[in-house]
DNA sequence: ACACCAGATGCAACATTGTTGCATCTGGTG
DNA sequence: CACCAGATGCAACAATGTTGCATCTGGTGT
């Protein structure tokens, strides 16, 4: 993937990338961090690794989102068009997303003009261990 | 407002208020603090207009949400209730928000234990002048 | 008008998330 | 194998938001 994306392909990055295919869900930095610092090959940078990040979201690979809490989430672009039929939910205290498959995202009815590109049914409020 | 609302009248919630009342658009902390710096009656400290902001989103005078870049932003309520029912457009291009009257907010059908307190249907693409 | 007190304010310190500068290291290329 | 653009690691910084605590004040009962 990223030498077919054009960039290096580096411990660091092969690390993150393992790290976000295993992932059920878009996982913050703190999150990737800790999981990351459990593995035998040790901690990986903080700095370093918000600079993959952003190198993974450059080249397409991921993609970033904003959580209820304002904290950015990475996800595989490919995971991420898996999720775009149906409606998230974020909790506004943990800040934990979930898909809610129950409510399909609808189908844009766009005035003359604009392209629609992307839909988002983005849910806040309270999860069943917060509420 | 404050009265009804049961909370005390305090010069603090009156500037921040009047601040919000005047706002054309959703404020971020930041931009009300330097607002609010500007006036005779002085500057108002940082945590205290924090504490005013939860305060008056806790009582339901001002509603709070995020931004592109994951800053809480402020507006009143009554304003934001206008804004609620229907789909918002981000053009990628330009950044411009437009109002898609013609696509509804669905009611949420969240599984149960999910408290659900507000919905928002995002639309990114390009609007007619950047197509 | 006065005293009281729950809640609001102001200050300091802290926590979390994200960024910048810079010296060093390394993956890929010739 | 040597080179170098770009990646890494470290330190320091910046922005945003939170907590603890002493003091002050708006509202209430007297």
């Amino acid at each position: 993937m990223l030498r077919q994306a054009g960039v290096k392909v580096t411990q660091p990055r092969l690390r993150v990338l393992s790290c976000l295919l295993e992932a059920q869900a878009a996982l913050s930095h703190a999150e990737i961090e800790s999981w990351l610092s459990a593995e035998d090959a040790g901690e990986l940078d903080r700095v370093t690794l918000y600079r993959v990040l952003d190198s993974l979201v450059g080249c397409g690979i991921a993609s970033r989102s904003l959580d209820a809490r304002g904290v950015f989430r990475f996800m595989l672009k490919s995971m991420q068009l898996a999720h775009a039929e149906h409606a998230h939910f974020h909790c506004q205290r943990c800040g934990r997303v979930f898909c809610v498959a129950s409510m399909p995202v609808p189908t844009p009815s766009l005035p003359t003009g604009f392209v629609g590109i992307s839909v988002a049914l983005e849910i806040s409020g309270l999860c069943p261990p917060c509420a």
